[in-house]
RNA sequence: GGCGACGUAGCUCAGCUGGUGAGAGCGCUCGACUCAUAAUCGAGAGGUCGACAGUUCGAAUCUGUCCGUCGCUACCA
């Protein structure tokens, strides 16, 4: 909520996951679990939160692996797209548009945006040489061409880039290049392409950039830099049969517009796609046109680009649309010291991480480790560590040991709040501080300090509780033992509210046995609200059964 | 090759524009407690802040070189 109180609108804009393949934890870490807190915080402080993304279906990493599995790339896309969906079933992702890039809704606001871009003049036409298939009929990506690389004299070396030695390539440098698509060797031949002009917005966006206040330095050094070196103009269509066609016919068949330009419009797109769905269609121009709108984009830090220089300048050039207010990019998360990475066989997809962990455990445990300043290395046994040792031990033993108390001491309800002493005070009022604490830092994208600010409260009841032994007095005085058990009811009910964001699920296990709490406050649990013997939050995750497991085996 | 980072206690990480004797969590040691998922709480041990050189009254923090790791390099997204 803005500092006077007044509900604020914020788009959660997330990375759109490639419909390529399974993503893994990297994924979730990077981008839509903080997005998630993230939205989750925001909506109980009382902001008109929308979080948008969908799978993104189009480019040529689709053709390849459809072309690799002998399907079509529709097939591909759907199969990971409900991969995809069940994945943010499981997980709790909060959204309020998870659709794709394949609708008719957004190839118009696609065609609406490139037109628009076209006739200011931000987007022309330019003729190149490109290899093309005389026998498919039909021009190449780079990635469709295959010879040997000039490098290492690998022999099926691609031209973007040759696996064996992992340069980079270009397509004229490969030795003896062939079509991967009929074997046939590719002759260049003029071909035209619409270019995004980049260069004019060399200015606007440098003067952008200077003003950011509050971004990581590590996104901000990125995007300076591609400043520095000069915007280059940059080809936004390509030749491929697959993706979303350009809205003006003098480029001949066979060309789409880029993944790359049409992705980010998404963010648009979906908003507008939740907005007609609200039968409200004017209702997406809260977001986007609204000056006191926030927009956070979460992404991987190799989003950077498209998100801090190719979106912006598209918008600027659109017009009275409104630019990323911040862009916390993650960094890597890394298994074995190297870049997660499904199709790679490093780490672990969302797919295993579910079916070794409780929704709630593995959140805690990715929460904890996010990669915000740098990357970070994680293990599955780091990650059991982290649930069992942590949130395990600390958080669900204590709400697990004041709700047995309750029960066994209290006659099994709520007591009645009674006389507080001076310790009891000050124990709430550190919860109160730290529910401060939590939302300065969600609110600043600092999603592991505030989760740890969370854990240190309960850390704080749990030593309250050794010191004030309820009990002891539950024998010797048990209008005392009710007092303080009480407090460290109210106390729990508290940090829970800091902790929701993260762990949704048990949160709301904890609607049910303390009754649902609104907002971001602690409220005293109703007195008499009958309290039944509990079962534990949270399951300890047994180290036996990881044995052996993906980060044990060679990578 | 070019660009961007990173290398801080056993492990995972914080340390903003240089300045009270270098931090957190976990692990470890010792102690307390026994309500609680052998959970909790307290105390303690443990670091030449990658190496070397420099700037400075003073550097983990700035500069340079080197070593190591990683990412990006605009047709992967």
């Amino acid at each position: 909520m803005s500092s006077n109180g007044v509900a604020r609108p914020v788009l959660v804009a997330v990375a759109w996951p490639y419909a390529s393949g399974s993503r893994h934890l990297g994924h979730l870490a990077g981008a839509y679990l903080p997005a998630d807190v993230f939205a989750r915080f925001q909506r109980r402080v009382g902001n008109r939160v929308l979080m948008v993304s969908g799978s993104d279906v189009h480019g040529t990493p689709i053709t390849v692996r459809a072309d690799a599995d002998g399907v079509t790339p529709n097939d591909i896309v759907d199969r990971y797209h409900a991969e995809f969906v069940d994945n943010w079933e499981r997980l709790g992702i909060s959204w309020d548009r998870y659709t794709s890039t394949g609708t008719d809704n957004h190839a118009a606001v696609t065609h609406d945006i490139f037109l628009r871009l076209l006739g200011k003049g931000h987007i022309d036409k330019r003729t190149s040489d490109q290899y093309y298939d005389e026998e498919a009929e039909r021009f190449l990506p780079d990635r469709y061409i295959e010879g040997t690389c000039p490098h290492c004299d690998y022999t099926e070396a691609r031209g973007d880039q040759c696996e064996s030695c992992g340069r980079t390539l270009d397509p004229e440098e490969l030795i003896n290049p062939r079509s991967k698509i009929t074997g046939s060797e590719p002759v260049p031949r003029q071909t035209e392409h619409f270019f995004l002009r980049l260069s004019d917005f060399q200015e606007s966006l440098g003067d952008w950039l200077d003003s950011r206040e509050g971004w990581r330095a590590h996104v901000l050094n990125f995007s300076k830099g591609w400043i520095e070196e000069g915007l280059q103009d940059r080809a936004i269509t390509r030749d491929l049969d697959w993706g979303i066609d350009v809205p003006v016919d003098d480029l001949g068949p066979g060309k789409r517009i880029y993944v790359w330009f049409e992705a980010v419009i998404g963010y648009l797109s979906a908003t507008k796609e939740w907005a007609t769905d609200q039968d409200d269609p004017e209702a997406w121009r809260d977001w986007w046109e609204n000056p006191d709108a926030r927009s956070v984009y979460f992404i991987g830090k190799d989003n950077i680009p498209f998100h801090t220089i190719i979106w912006p300048a598209m918008l600027q050039g659109y017009g009275g649309l409104n630019l990323p207010t911040d862009v916390p990019a993650n960094q890597y998360v890394t298994f074995r010291g190297g870049k997660a990475s499904a199709s790679r066989g490093v780490g672990l997809t969302i797919d295993e991480g579910l079916d070794l962990f409780e929704p709630d455990a593995l959140r805690y445990a990715l929460a904890a480790s996010l990669p915000e300043q740098s990357d970070t290395e994680l293990t599955v046994n780091e990650i059991a560590r982290r649930i069992n040792e942590e949130l395990v031990a600390t958080w669900g033993n204590l709400v697990n040991r004041v709700l047995s108390m309750v029960h066994g001491t209290c006659g099994g309800v709520v007591p009645p709040v009674g006389e507080r002493a001076r310790n009891d005070t000050a124990l709430l009022a550190d919860v109160d501080a730290a529910l401060e604490r939590v939302a300065a830092h969600i609110d600043r994208v600092e999603l592991r300090a505030g989760l740890q600010s969370g854990m240190a409260a309960a850390a704080a009841v749990n030593a309250y509780l050794n010191a004030t032994e309820p009990w002891k007095a539950a024998r010797d005085d048990p209008e005392r033992a009710r007092v303080i058990l009480g407090t460290a009811l109210s106390a729990v009910n508290g940090i829970r509210v800091c902790l929701s964001p993260y762990l949704p699920f048990s949160n709301a296990a904890l609607d049910g046995i303390l009754g649902p709490v609104e907002g971001w406050c602690r409220t005293e649990v109703e007195p008499g609200r009958p309290i039944e013997r509990p079962s534990p939050l949270f399951a300890k995750v047994d180290p036996t059964t990881l044995d052996g497991l993906v980060d044990d085996e060679p990578g």
